[in-house]
DNA sequence: AATTTATGTTCAAAATAATGAACATTAGTT
DNA sequence: AACTAATGTTCATTATTTTGAACATAAATT
């Protein structure tokens, strides 16, 4: 009683290291996540349709792939099973059990003044757009960034030394061990 | 230093120091980040229809949230502009331009035989979740954890020295520098 | 200004997701 | 085995998404 239409091919992503971004032609299927969380739960389909709201009819065919959700009931569900949405979406994709990424295979960025060193250690393709970094700099290194797009932070990590951020109008001092996450939807600066 | 990222898809959800979680109380409305994309991509409705294989006039409701897209639907739109699926919903919320993690809030975890010591430097709760790590081990450390849930996986750079990752029947030798992502949904030991 | 072109919005019809009730199946009890 | 209770699936109906065409609006050209 339902079809499932084809997407249009599209693609061309930049390949990087950590090349395991999702490369699927279809829409992910969330049945057997769903069920797995209801079972992890101890929900029955009447238990959870009551806690969700969602009729237990069409949890029954979520869970089979038999229907293609809305956005709202698979929102309605994962409230239910007090789990992030984003991560029902993401699960249920084939995985390698190691990628390993040689050390002559870590690009390196150097700044013009070569007082900042930046090693792209990875990029988590799993779950979202997510890159991470080794960054070393001498006394006085002063790193500009442009935005990298909105909606996009910075989680940065100080293992020694001291550092200077500056994100729009506000600025942090960190030092030795702390950690700061900042906006990077505008320029902004690390001085050493 | 030691890095370890590990995207985890388990069910627990310990409010942490970055407690950023999605806690609002209606699905996310993803209109205007569509929106946002289609015009960075420079594309008409029309062209981002033919493009995705969705119409145009529920493309204009879906970016007015004027509709309740389907899953398939949002994620034909999402390979059209080539933007991650989650990335599309989880956009949207606000950020704090700061969050700042001071050293003696930092969590400190060691192995029971004290060869291994490792700080939880903070997690990302915007996207997934997800946290990362720093640890340290003597010469023949060993580090044995269980299954963080089905999906997890863990990744691994290796600042200095050596270290053997075994996951499942398989394992790898790291040296320095060298990145290593594995599936964590089972039991796995490191050596040091 | 008038005309054309490009882009976005609304409309009626078709497709399908969601609902509640009936049905089927399994598990537990007498 | 028969009966009952619990759980999951299918059915008919309703509600909503999706479509393609018509319409509206803004931008560009003559």
């Amino acid at each position: 009683m339902q079809q499932k239409k084809d997407a249009s091919s599209s693609s061309s992503f930049a390949r990087d290291a950590f090349a395991g971004q999702n490369t699927s032609d279809r829409p992910p299927l969330v049945g057997k996540e769903i069920q797995r969380l209801r079972q992890e739960h101890q929900l029955t389909l009447d238990e959870l349709a009551s806690k969700s709201g969602v009729s237990k009819s069409i949890l029954s065919q979520i869970e089979r792939d038999h229907s293609n959700p809305t956005l709202s009931t698979i929102w309605r569900i994962s409230q239910a099973l007090k789990q992030p949405l984003v991560d029902m979406l993401s699960s249920g994709e084939e995985k390698p059990r190691f990628e390993h990424l040689k050390v002559n295979q870590t690009p390196v960025v150097s700044s013009t003044d070569g007082k900042f060193v930046l090693k792209i250690l990875g990029t988590l393709g799993t779950v979202s757009t997510l890159q991470w970094y080794e960054f070393k700099a001498e006394e006085g290194g002063i790193l500009e960034s442009e935005s990298h797009g909105s909606g996009s932070l910075e989680n940065l990590t100080l293992v020694s030394g001291k550092l200077l951020v500056i994100s729009g109008t506000e600025s942090r001092e960190l030092i030795s061990g702390e950690t700061l996450r900042f906006l990077t939807d505008s320029p902004h600066r690390l001085e050493s």
